[in-house]
DNA sequence: GATCTGTATATGTCTGCACATATTAACACG
DNA sequence: CGTGTTAATATGTGCAGACATATACAGATC
């Protein structure tokens, strides 16, 4: 330990990340043992540990038992999204949020959707076809499937308050599930519905939520022209 | 305590989890404090620490000082995606990558290019096009700018041996960026690189890198017809 | 040489304790 | 009554020590 003591896991990570950033430690490396550096920060393995594990998770470093710590030859960015309601990523636009049920009825979902959802061939789930506004203008149509053994209480519901996005999240217990980010080519009923270009190249996000494996709902977003998800890394 | 102790963190989380789930604990509810939960599992509060604050970063919680956790009314869905390298992501599904740069100039980039790297106007920088493909097909069509202030090394480099991408992320050290994601109709170029129709929607990432404040790399990635981008929750 | 086994080692986790810090609620005071 | 101060409290963090667990490596065995 030359410098000041470093103390807090913060400042232990930050040191750690300024020597990756700096090619002290460079790709491939093994580093010192958290015991090590724990001695040369003056601070408790513990916190070494605490700095070590996140960067880790970030994917900046690689750990394994026994062998050590190497910094990680191709980082792989982990970008997180956060997904919020509908509603609150409109309003924290400063636009007024409205949502109109097209359609609702029970039938058989086509079979990419009978496969993800697990349902039997013949039988009939709850189908909403629903669209979103800002200040008027189309957001995203949602077409949504949901499973009506695993969340009863649909049987008896409008969404006239709550759109569906907000009443499951609401309602609905749930656990996880996957995401799939695609672009999509409108055909002449997205294009109508999102009053659109037929041809219109637009994102379009598919989810499916799971809860203890059941599968809840599987949802299919389009989004209107000019649509970007943005993170920051 | 009345079952039996529950001593990991994991357990600690699955068990809070359960809790939230089955709806023991309702949204909104402010669930005991960690050193009750601690008694009542049987564990250290460090322990239960650990449990709350991971369920807490994934959004599933609100802690504060003094007023306590609560479970979150609104749980934003924190989906994470893993962005590796092209050669990776390809190679992992069984195919072989190859790239190819298309050309590679000094240039004034368009100006929202030029606003997202913050160059002079007039000011040339390295324009690289490149496309990667998979066994033979075009994957992904690559239209990168990068900073020679920020990467001196770039002028003396053919890209013939790897990527733009993946040299960059060997070579330069970089802290961190933005990502936007969104959908595209293609132009004729764009088509012709990809070989697909024109008109077709096409998924495409925007991301900037930088570090310590500088813009390394500005970066267009345009995918094949049918790219899917997936994680799970 | 090939394979199995044991052991050393680095990380992973838990404990009990202490103190830091943010924030709420109660209280005193003008 | 409004306002500023103070105390109480829940989370945030740090420490030292201990044990758990995965695994690379060496040495034993076939």
């Amino acid at each position: 330990m030359t410098g000041p003591a470093i103390k807090s896991w913060q400042a232990v990570q930050d040191e750690v990340r300024r020597r990756i950033v700096r090619r002290e430690w460079k790709p491939g490396d093994f580093i010192p043992h958290e015991a090590d550096l724990a001695k040369q920060f003056g601070c408790a393995r513990a916190t070494v540990n605490r700095a070590l594990r996140d960067l880790a998770e970030e994917g900046l470093l690689d750990r394994r038992r026994r062998a050590g710590t190497q910094v990680a030859l191709n980082p792989v960015r982990k970008a997180r999204l956060d997904i919020q309601v509908i509603r609150e990523e409109i309003e924290a636009k400063g636009a007024v949020f409205r949502h109109t049920i097209l359609s609702r009825q029970m039938a058989e979902p086509p079979p990419d959707v009978r496969a993800r959802m697990g349902t039997a061939p013949g039988q009939d789930i709850l189908h909403l076809r629903t669209l979103y506004t800002a200040d008027g203008a189309p957001y995203v149509y949602e077409d949504r499937w949901i499973n009506p053994d695993a969340v009863p209480a649909v049987a008896s519901e409008t969404f006239a308050v709550l759109s569906p996005n907000e009443w499951l999240v609401r309602n609905v217990p749930f656990e996880g599930g996957d995401f799939t980010f695609s672009a999509i080519t409108s055909t002449v009923a997205e294009a109508g519905v999102l009053s659109c270009r037929e041809g219109q190249g637009l994102f379009c996000i598919d989810r499916t939520t799971r809860t203890s494996g059941v599968v809840i709902t599987s949802v299919r977003l389009v989004f209107h022209p000019g649509y970007r998800m943005h993170t920051v890394v």
